[in-house]
DNA sequence: TAAATACTTGACTGCTGTAGTCAGGAATTA
DNA sequence: TAATTCCTGACTACAGCAGTCAAGTATTTA
């Protein structure tokens, strides 16, 4: 259960232009070949992620001399969620491809005890990355989440899931 | 960002032992074979990975005729991160091996903007499956984390991901 | 003791998907 | 026109996953 690079240096990439296209009125337009010396990714590679990240209307380009990249929106309104979902970095937990309720989805029909699990664990993963905003992360504002959950662990390990609400 | 077949095997093997091993006062011993066929697990890859789960203490084994496997813990007690670490399924987003406050970690020294971002990922996941018991999944008792976050999720709807499915 | 049952271990392999490369092209500015 | 930058698709090496195979060891039943 592994984070690909493909995922990593999307967000890597567009923090770097929420933080480095900053200061013109209209936001200063990233070259990709910044992006990829300072946050030493491979120039192609990048470009193939690009490709994506603009295809989906993240980011917005302009060619020519002084062109390259800038942010499609705020940064506080685009989520890493986006991000990862953009460059083709699922989050993929259930191997079966149906809906919840098909108990056909799993082989052998009928049978897999887990399926549930893993797609809460998709569901936890999914909610926590749509969460955070790429201004959340070049403010490092991302510790909250974690240590809320880790209170919600404490409560259910002694009462149960009833006692959930007082933790918020 | 996926889920290998070693993490997901071992919970559903867990599971079945659970679940099927019930019965005597001494709960009773499931032989392998029986596992692998009612999971459609491979019965020489499933025996690597009991290997593995008996030398971390979740299982015991019991030899001979009318032996096989019982849960080392009640249900109740065996955490799925556990399972999932016994048999080598890291939970890993971050690429450095350092720790939290170095940042000479990441590469280039100092200069990445995504680290707290993938450390608290890694935390969350974790602190998830460290929460859900054996029990809670074939009590099928997985639901109330998810629908804790859905409320986390309605609050960036209005402005973003679409496509859950395709997430799932 | 012998046979049956079931666990144990290590080495081996095919293959998929990731990570990354390469080459060429198109738009824009000066 | 020349320089700069983005754009696109095809291609490839390789690691690691998933699974197999073979030979062994321990325990129980008869």
């Amino acid at each position: 259960m592994k984070l690909n690079t493909k995922g990593r240096y999307a967000v890597m990439a567009m923090a770097d232009i929420a933080k480095c296209g900053l200061g013109g009125a209209p936001s200063k337009a990233v070259p990709m070949a910044q992006i990829a010396e300072r946050q030493h990714i491979s120039l192609p590679y990048l470009e193939q992620l690009f490709s994506k990240l603009r295809r989906e209307g993240l980011v917005s380009s302009m060619r020519g001399p002084g062109g390259g990249y800038t942010l499609a929106r705020p940064a506080s309104q685009i989520y890493i969620g986006e991000i990862m979902q953009a460059v083709g970095e699922p989050v993929k937990m259930t191997r079966c491809n149906r809906e919840k309720n098909e108990s056909t989805g799993c082989i052998g029909g009928g049978d897999c005890n887990t399926h549930e699990l893993w797609s809460a664990l998709s569901d936890h993963i999914y909610n926590f990355l749509g969460s955070i905003s790429l201004q959340d992360v070049i403010d490092k504002n991302v510790g909250s989440f974690g240590s809320l959950t880790s209170n919600l662990r404490a409560v259910n390990e002694k009462t149960g899931p009833e006692a959930i609400e007082e933790a918020i």
